[in-house]
DNA sequence: TTCCAGGAGAGAG
DNA sequence: CTCTCTCATGGA
């Protein structure tokens, strides 16, 4: 299947900024496991060259893909709103094209839940263990890979052989997390409904979720593109380019939100990858201040 | 050896 | 409310 003249759209960016840990390249073709069957994607300039490892339909296969990597969006539109010093202006036009995926809430949940105090290199690993014990065997094209675990079997799996997968410490979070879906008690439907505040302080009422986990979940799954992750790096970021003092957890979220507005997640991202090559520091300080629409 | 990685919870004050 | 300490694990 192919999806021609795409526009803003950069498949590298979009797929290794650190949203999603189940794709992998070869070459310049990415695979993955999306809703239980793997996905191949390559890009050609303006066109998205797709397949299956299952025989879909080609309108309705279309439309999911088109959604998992929200090109539906105008990202000219919100990148221009989000624009507004030199500072971003940068990050924007190193990375442009990177957008925020639409993923399974199941997996995102539980992946961002095993994030925390972890290292990407370690997440991929262990949701790839996870997969390869619980999961279903896919295959396609010679690539071979595991579909991730329903709550379900987790939940029967119990926490001593969720934490033989590496998870540490994160085992009874996840064995809870998908117990709470098997009983009811979060109904991952019903969240998908909810507004941004309602849907964040639903999973926060999860063990193994706080702010942070639970704006990774609301941005890189359900879409609500006003949610901020503050990690180290954010933080760092607003701290020392934007608020110029140490700020806590509310000060910058209020800041980012009124400075940047309602796609603020959008801008994080941008910034978040920009800042990870940023050495200078004073330089980014000078750009920020150079507001190109707005004063604060 | 110590520190850190897309943090959160428990306990003390 | 805020601050601190701790929680597995592996790579630098």
């Amino acid at each position: 299947m192919h999806i021609n003249n795409i526009t803003d759209f950069n498949l590298k960016y979009t797929l290794e900024s650190g949203q999603s840990f189940r794709w992998n390249r070869i070459d310049n073709t990415y695979y993955g496991v999306v809703e239980g069957r793997i996905i191949k994607i390559c890009q050609e300039n303006d066109t998205l060259i797709i397949d299956s490892s299952r025989d879909e339909d080609e309108i309705t296969f279309t439309s999911h893909m088109s959604h998992y990597l929200d090109l539906n969006k105008d990202l000219a539109f919100i990148l221009d709103v989000v624009n507004v010093d030199a500072y971003i202006d940068r990050a924007i036009d190193k990375f442009r094209g990177m957008r925020l995926l639409n993923q399974e809430i199941w997996e995102t949940i539980a992946s961002f839940i095993l994030s925390q105090n972890n290292n990407i290199v370690r997440i991929r690993k262990i949701i790839r263990t996870l997969s390869e014990r619980f999961g279903q065997k896919v295959e396609y094209d010679g690539y071979v890979d595991y579909t991730f675990p329903t709550p379900n079997t987790l939940a029967n799996a119990g926490i001593d052989k969720i934490f033989e997968c590496g998870t540490g410490y994160r085992a009874s979070y996840l064995w809870n997390a998908a117990n709470n879906i098997v009983n009811g008690i979060l109904v991952l439907d019903t969240l998908k409904l909810l507004d941004y505040i309602d849907a964040k302080y639903e999973l926060m009422k999860l063990q193994g979720v706080g702010e942070k986990v639970a704006d990774c979940i609301c941005l890189f799954s359900l879409g609500h593109l006003a949610a901020l992750p503050i990690d180290v790096w954010i933080k760092r970021i607003f701290e020392r380019v934007y608020l110029r003092k140490i700020a806590k957890t509310r000060e910058i979220q209020d800041f980012a939100k009124q400075y940047f507005g309602e796609y603020v997640g959008y801008a994080q991202q941008y910034l978040f990858h920009y800042a990870q090559n940023q050495t200078n520091w004073d330089d980014a300080e000078h750009l920020a201040l150079s507001n190109k629409k707005r004063k604060i």
